[in-house]
RNA sequence: GAUCUCGUAGCUCAGCUGGUAGAGCAAUACACUUUUAAUGUAUGGGCCCUGGGUUCGAGUCCCAGCGGGAUCACCA
């Protein structure tokens, strides 16, 4: 039966009969009522205050009559005193010798009541006074130890098992938390920054009938009773701005895309977008608010407005450099696109050694050399501004030279972090723009938009000027933290499905009335499953097995015929 | 999707030119009433990812598969 049970797990396993059988429910049902974390204890300290408290119990130390143990709740640790005569005043010292010293474990969840105090070696402690398991843990979390100069031993490493059990890697991983707590503060203050400035948030629809907004391969489901095809968001833009038509002067949403795309560590299936729309605005604006809104981000969520990334301190104090594309270009290359022909870019490109090909627009040559030449470059925040109209189909164009738009990025760390623009609102040039990524997408360019009817029909009712602004939340998350991998600030990053190795099921074969003696050798024989079994003609198991028996000598009785004709009708 | 690389005890990892599976921590037992990587003594614990192949013999070599990581392509 526990055959599939590493030792530890059956050890656990027998404490929670014991536990029962002296009248302790592992698995309390009542509420537990605390009066304090960890950290309330260590930073109000007062010697012999009485504090209530729950947690996992972390690393216990047991010295004969005394235990020392770590409490860990959702704040911190605070270390506990366990005292024989303390838990138990009384002649029964069960609670102690039993329970604490050998049916509680590593991981468990206790509560406990006591007075603070602070021991020889300075640390600030609880001598626990009433001890109370709250819920038992019955399979062993990885050990992790520090010594007294914080190396780190044993750590819980492996990135499979990490993001597979990021409950594990939370409660022994501190610094994990750390990051998903500096997540949800970053994404706070977000949310502050926008509603302050009186901006709505709004929910638009996740499943749509025209994938619209960016050029990416959607996930495609169904929808039974209307019968037609849908598909999961790549971007929220084209339903934001429709609420701008609508009247909205500012919206934004923190929009949960999903790209059926390549998986790395930059890319997760499904991934977090805010975008925000404000009527009457335009990209020079939203350049400032974006700095502004970075900045408030940095010190509401950090303290400070210098990141630490790597190698590199970034400084978010605005005003952010500011570039043009076309001079980027010239800075990075000594080439100047300006007034060029498709054809001059294209023998550019060929001639610094860029693989580019003659399906390529103007618009994706020029993104070509940015991406190669110089995107890499801009480690402090800089906007990157005014991209060649064949780039950007939804961007208005620029009010001085009609070849370009009225666009920026935000590159930081060599990253793309942020996209806006003064957003198309001319009807006219709008599905133009849209019949042109046709022609491209008919050209071999896979990444060209769908045309979005409805979309040109609100435009047509008139929308405001209006400055839009999309920022990848995950990419900003790990920029902000300090992490590489975009893995590393998805709670739950998309995995390949596990697939479970699944051993001899030796209890099956108990059930079948097989001996104790011969289950464990089925397998070796073998026989893996009750399956196998069935399918084998009893004659030749019976033959199988006391060849095996033979062969290795086993000083155990041999098998018997009607031995595994009671197993086979067992089965049936 | 392509290439490289890894998969050994609950965790972190050794395991050489093929020859009976190792360490630390964790667990179990005993001792120990202020320890903190507690300590001391003893014990148990392995389908060495899976399936084939070569071999007298495979954790080790070869092939295929599964899973992870890295690089690349696509993308944010």
């Amino acid at each position: 039966m526990n055959a599939h049970l590493s030792p530890e797990e059956i050890v656990r396993r027998e404490a929670l009969t014991k536990l029962r059988s002296h009248g302790i429910d592992p698995f309390p049902a009542a509420e537990f009522i605390t009066t304090h974390t960890s950290q309330d204890c260590l930073n109000q300290y007062e010697e012999g205050k009485e504090v209530t408290l729950a947690g996992r119990i972390m690393n216990q130390r047991v010295m004969g009559k005394a235990t020392f143990a770590d409490l860990q709740d959702a704040i911190g640790k605070i270390q506990l005193y366990l005292n024989v005569d303390e838990i138990c005043p009384g002649e029964d010292k069960s609670l102690y010798n039993d329970v604490v010293k050998h049916w509680v474990h590593y991981g468990d969840f206790i509560g406990i009541t006591g007075k603070l105090f602070t021991t020889k070696m300075g640390e600030i402690s609880i001598k626990v006074q009433q001890f109370q398991l709250l819920a038992k843990s019955i399979k062993p979390l990885p050990v992790v130890k520090k010594d007294a100069d914080g190396n780190v031993f044993d750590a819980f490493t492996d990135p499979e098992a990490r993001y597979r059990m990021r409950y594990v890697d939370l409660v022994v991983n501190p610094q994990v938390k750390h990051t998903f707590i500096l997540r949800t503060h970053i994404i706070n203050a977000m949310r502050d920054f926008f509603n302050n400035h009186g901006y709505l948030e709004v929910d638009t629809p996740v499943l749509q009938n025209i994938p619209g907004g960016a050029a990416a391969r959607p996930f495609i489901t169904h929808h039974n009773s209307l019968d037609i095809p849908m598909y999961l968001r790549i971007a929220n833009e084209l339903y934001l701005k429709r609420l701008i038509v609508g009247g909205f002067e500012g919206v934004y949403e923190f929009s949960r895309n999903f790209r059926n795309e390549g998986m790395d560590r930059t890319h997760n299936p499904e991934f977090t977008v805010m975008e925000i729309y404000v009527a009457f605005k335009d990209y020079n604006w939203m350049m400032n608010f974006t700095e502004n809104m970075l900045n408030h981000v940095c010190q509401k969520a950090l303290g400070t407005s210098d990141v630490q990334h790597g190698n590199n301190v970034l400084n978010f104090k605005p005003p952010f450099n500011r570039v043009t594309m076309t001079q980027a270009i010239i800075d990075h290359t000594g080439f100047d696109i300006t007034g060029k022909s498709e054809k001059e870019i294209h023998d550019f490109c060929l001639s610094i050694g860029l693989e580019v090909n003659e399906n390529m627009g103007k618009g994706k040559l020029i993104d070509t050399i940015f991406g190669e030449k110089c995107e890499k470059n801009y480690i402090q925040p800089t906007f990157i501004t005014d991209y060649p109209v064949e780039m950007s189909p939804l961007c208005k164009r620029h009010r001085n030279n009609p070849e370009l738009t009225e666009r920026f990025e935000l590159m930081i760390n060599g990253k793309e972090i942020a996209n806006a623009y003064s957003e198309l609102n001319d009807p006219i040039d709008q599905l133009g723009r849209f019949e042109e990524q046709m022609r491209l997408m008919e050209r071999g360019d896979d990444e060209a938009m769908f045309i979005d009817h409805d979309f040109i029909r609100s435009l047509e009712y008139g929308m405001p000027p209006t400055s839009g602004m999309g920022i990848g939340v995950d990419r900003l998350v790990m920029l902000l933290t300090n992490n590489e991998t975009i893995q590393e600030v998805l709670l739950f990053p998309q995995m390949r499905p596990e697939k479970h190795h699944q051993g001899p099921d030796l209890g099956a074969f108990l059930d079948l009335g097989v001996s104790e003696d011969w289950v464990e050798h089925l397998p070796k024989a073998g026989f893996h499953s009750v399956e196998e079994l069935q399918q084998a003609k009893p004659t030749a198991i019976h033959q199988q097995l006391n060849a095996y028996r033979k062969k290795n000598k086993l000083e155990i009785p041999a098998i018997q015929l009607e031995d595994i004709l009671t197993w086979i009708s067992q089965i049936n």
